[in-house]
DNA sequence: TTCATTTCTTAATATAGATTAATGCACGCG
DNA sequence: CGCGTGCATTAATCTATATTAAGAAATGAA
């Protein structure tokens, strides 16, 4: 994720804020402006749906950028709530240089590659959603991301495996 | 989406190709080189699970392109088989303009929001499947393409939807 | 520390959707 | 033209996961 670093390095634009555990950065419903690289603690996004139920769509952890890029590219309201699991410095940065000419082309080139990136992650969920069944999916998320489940509580590990906490508390025991 | 002909008029590489209905344009586990831009016809993307069970992942029919685009960008194995479910006739180019210095800031730029459309698109996906019904799944697939349900058995509606058919069929019979 | 609130677990019951099986239909092919 | 193979439907049964409810454990605030 080399890449990362250059994208955001070069815009002077970037702002540093620190954020307090559980803090909001983002609400659903507003055109949003912004992407957020996480230099240090843990963030989510998520949806909530009619019945008021959340369904988190990604966390995000040291050196990865959490945003509604669609809404960023094309100034549509998101769908996604975006807030704080940990503690976190987070870097604030905007996508705008896609519209303007503001930009060069490695940095354009680099942005395509963090995009192509995004798209295999879910284009990878999305199959992974259809094919495995709720204990497969916990496997994989524990083989994919090693270093996060212990510091993520279980309801929102379930959640984004798209199960109930019973369900997953179920699951744990059979391991 | 009009800077798909964009993108592919500048590309003087791209081959213009016919298949018949049924065809295999490209196979899992292959590093795949080419993007397919459908003029004509309609093609779907899935994977086949180790129970050899298919999953639809895309259809494309006028206009759309369908691609593993993760794999084309980093030259990693796809998961995805392509192949036609009517005749069709496909714009063959690739996305090799990414990495070399073969391109433009405007293409790139366009490239950009291409690929932003797609992350729109999955990440909807990512969320209908963890918080809708199959109902509701179906309902929606109807109202974002009104167009294609008739052009497509009910058995791939279904692997689309992540159902199988004959709960696909109580469904419409609910209707 | 204590009390309140949230999180995690367990268990009983309910339900959406899978599986299996059988039937009628359509259509592509010899 | 008829025949076979695959497609859609229906129905019976099964199963994974949801829902509901309750208690135990952890966390946070006063």
């Amino acid at each position: 994720m080399d890449f990362l670093k250059e994208i955001i390095g070069a815009d002077t634009k970037a702002i540093h804020k620190n954020f307090k555990k559980k803090e909001i950065i983002q609400k659903q419903g507003v055109v949003s402006k912004n992407a957020f690289y996480v230099k240090k603690g843990l963030i989510r996004s998520y949806s909530i749906d009619e019945k008021g139920k959340e369904h988190i769509f990604m966390f995000g952890s040291e050196e990865w950028i959490i945003a509604d890029i669609e809404s960023n590219v094309f100034n549509k309201p998101t769908q996604l709530y975006i807030d704080t699991i940990e503690d976190s410095e987070i870097v604030v940065f905007s996508l705008d240089y896609l519209k303007t000419d503001q930009s060069t082309k490695e940095k354009l080139q680099k942005n395509s590659k963090l995009f192509a990136r995004r798209i295999g992650s879910l284009q990878r969920r999305v199959i992974q959603l259809m094919s495995s069944s709720a204990k497969e999916r916990y496997e994989m998320f524990l083989e994919t991301y090693p270093l996060l489940p212990n510091r993520i509580p279980q309801k929102m590990i379930a959640s984004y495996l798209g199960i109930t906490a019973e369900a997953l508390s179920k699951i744990r025991r059979e391991l």
